[in-house]
DNA sequence: GCCAACGTTGGC
DNA sequence: GCCAACGTTGGC
C-alpha cells in the first residue's frame, strides 16, 4: 500500500491497555478531545496504517505493542451522550466535533519498550514522543522511527 | 502527589 | 486578538 503512514496512540493501561485490546480484538478510539490529535485522526489515518500503542502513566511508560487501523474516522457517539465521561455538550449529532477511528490488535511487544529507552536509542532522537512536554495522544511516527522501534522489538 | 508544559477559555 | 487563569497530561 502505497504512502502507509505509522501512528503512536497512548494510553493510560488503567483505562485501557495493550491486553485490552488482545481481549478485544478491536476497540474505537473514543475519548480523544484533542484537535490536533482529531484532525490526524480525521484527516490522515487510513485502513492499515500501523500504530504504536504507548502505555501513558504506567511503570515504566513505553511502548508496549502494535495495533492497526482498521476504520477510518467516524463521530465519537460518546460526546453526545451525557453519562459519558466524554461528553461535550456542544457536540451535536449534525456536528459531531469530535472523531474517532477503530483499531485492531496486531501483536504485544515481548517487553516494554521504555520511555527511557527510547530517549537513549539512536535515531530516535527526533520522535515526537521523547520531545519534552510532548502530549499529544494521537501523533504521527515517521517510517524510520517506526523501522527502528519495530526491530528493537524482536 | 508534585509540578512543568501545554491547550483552552473567557474577559477585555 | 491578546493574554491571564484555569484544567489536563503525564513523567517523575
Amino acid at each position: 500500500m502505497a504512502n502507509k503512514k505509522y501512528w503512536l496512540i497512548k494510553s493510560e493501561p488503567d483505562a485501557y491497555s495493550i491486553d485490552d485490546l488482545k481481549r478485544d480484538k478491536k476497540t474505537c478510539w473514543d475519548g480523544v478531545r484533542n484537535y490536533q490529535a482529531r484532525n490526524f485522526m480525521r484527516d490522515e489515518m487510513k485502513v492499515g496504517d500501523l500504530v504504536l500503542y504507548y502505555h501513558s502513566n504506567a511503570k515504566p511508560p513505553g511502548v508496549v505493542g502494535l495495533a492497526r487501523v482498521s476504520r477510518t474516522a467516524y463521530p465519537d457517539h460518546t460526546a453526545l451522550d451525557k453519562k459519558s465521561k466524554y461528553y461535550d455538550p456542544r457536540a451535536t449529532k449534525d456536528k459531531p466535533i469530535w472523531m474517532m477511528v477503530d483499531i485492531e490488535f496486531v501483536e504485544r511487544f515481548p517487553q516494554v519498550i521504555s520511555l527511557d529507552t527510547l530517549k537513549q536509542t539512536k535515531g530516535l532522537e527526533k520522535m515526537r514522543v521523547v520531545q519534552r512536554g510532548q502530549r499529544l495522544s494521537v501523533q504521527p511516527v515517521e517510517a524510520a522511527h517506526f523501522q527502528v522501534i519495530r526491530k528493537m522489538a524482536k
